[in-house]
DNA sequence: ACATAATCATGATGGCCATCATATAAAACT
DNA sequence: AGTTTTATATGATGGCCATCATGATTATGT
């Protein structure tokens, strides 16, 4: 049963979309293609008109999930407290995908990888722009910094079973981020 | 064939040394059982005589990398260059456990998880310790914010494919800590 | 309207892998 | 020394999963 092209491309998103929150929320091994095909409504076998392999689906899933991220915005400070919570450390399958993927990716292939690249790449400088800061390469430090701060915090609070010790992690690094950046950098939302 | 009784538990730490080795190189999903054995000079079928499930043995496998942790030591600001140093970077079956298990636990068994807790807090406390201050709250504030940059640039810069950018995340992350640091605590080393 | 081409469904297939059953042979205990 | 216990080797087994072959059905182009 053949569809409409614009039902087959419109299909394709829907295989993408789920994708990007199965492997969120459960890694790229655990997911299977049939589990994909699935929350898509459609069967396994059709997956293979859409994407030549598996790798291929997880190279275009991570460039999906990465291309619909914010990442600052209006409200700089908002956003770092709304990524450094606790809802957001219980919902990596509607969270920021290099909180639940990055720690994946090494064990995947080149695509998926320079796909982070790309994304890891947008997310600096637009955090960088977000900053204030007289020197541009000072700016891009503190993003660099504050950025892997926030990722690695998420991904331990994560990582852990003790819901206290996730919690404090969460907390203590937004304390943090907050206490060291005041001297350098006036945290007014910019972009 | 039956062997001498600290010879078994020769072999038990050998297993561990392996899958230790083995998962902070390629994960716990690409890892085998068979692979583990193999590398612990042993055939697949002996695995079951040490370990109930390969479960059991991720867990058991997680406690021990934890515990050969140093985090610290002499010279503090060594450590941390060392960490945030491209040769750890390229080498995760030697590295810090948690830079390299701490993505693929989230997918794992509570055991493995409370594992990754525990070794966290002692990780936590020992940073704390190392670093100077009036406050006992504000060094372990200073700790967890450091240990998740840390840790956080370290998963980022081998996420991606582009070492010019991983070689930047550990670099400005390196430089960035540096910078924070000095205005609240003195960088002398202490445990 | 017809022919063609293309999408998706159904149903294999082949490989991999965790786990187990049984055998073997050597240690441990008496 | 003989008996028992037990650690490891060998060799299944059963399930899961990525991928493919084929067929049914329907859009697309003329």
């Amino acid at each position: 049963m053949k569809v409409s092209r614009e039902q087959m491309a419109q299909n394709r998103q829907l295989i993408l979309d789920e994708a990007s929150r199965l492997f969120r929320e459960r890694g790229f091994d655990t997911v299977t293609v049939a589990d994909v095909m699935k929350a898509a409504g459609q069967t396994h076998g059709g997956f293979y008109g859409h994407f030549k392999s598996k790798d291929e689906l997880i190279a275009a899933a991570v460039t999906h999930s990465l291309s619909g991220e914010t990442s600052g915005g209006a409200d700089l400070q908002g956003w770092i407290d709304a990524y450094l919570s606790p809802l957001h450390r219980d919902h990596p399958e509607q969270g920021c995908p290099v909180a639940s993927l990055a720690g994946l990716l090494r064990q995947q292939g080149p695509e998926a990888r320079a796909a982070m690249s790309c994304g890891l790449e947008d997310q600096i400088e637009r955090f960088a722009r977000a900053l204030t800061g007289n020197d541009d390469a000072e700016r891009r430090r503190a993003a660099i910094g504050r950025w892997s701060a926030m990722v690695g915090a998420v991904i331990l609070a994560r990582a852990v079973d003790d819901t206290d010790l996730a919690d404090e992690i969460l907390r203590e690094t937004r304390e943090w981020l907050g206490a060291v950046s005041s001297p350098q950098t006036n945290e007014t939302a910019k972009v």
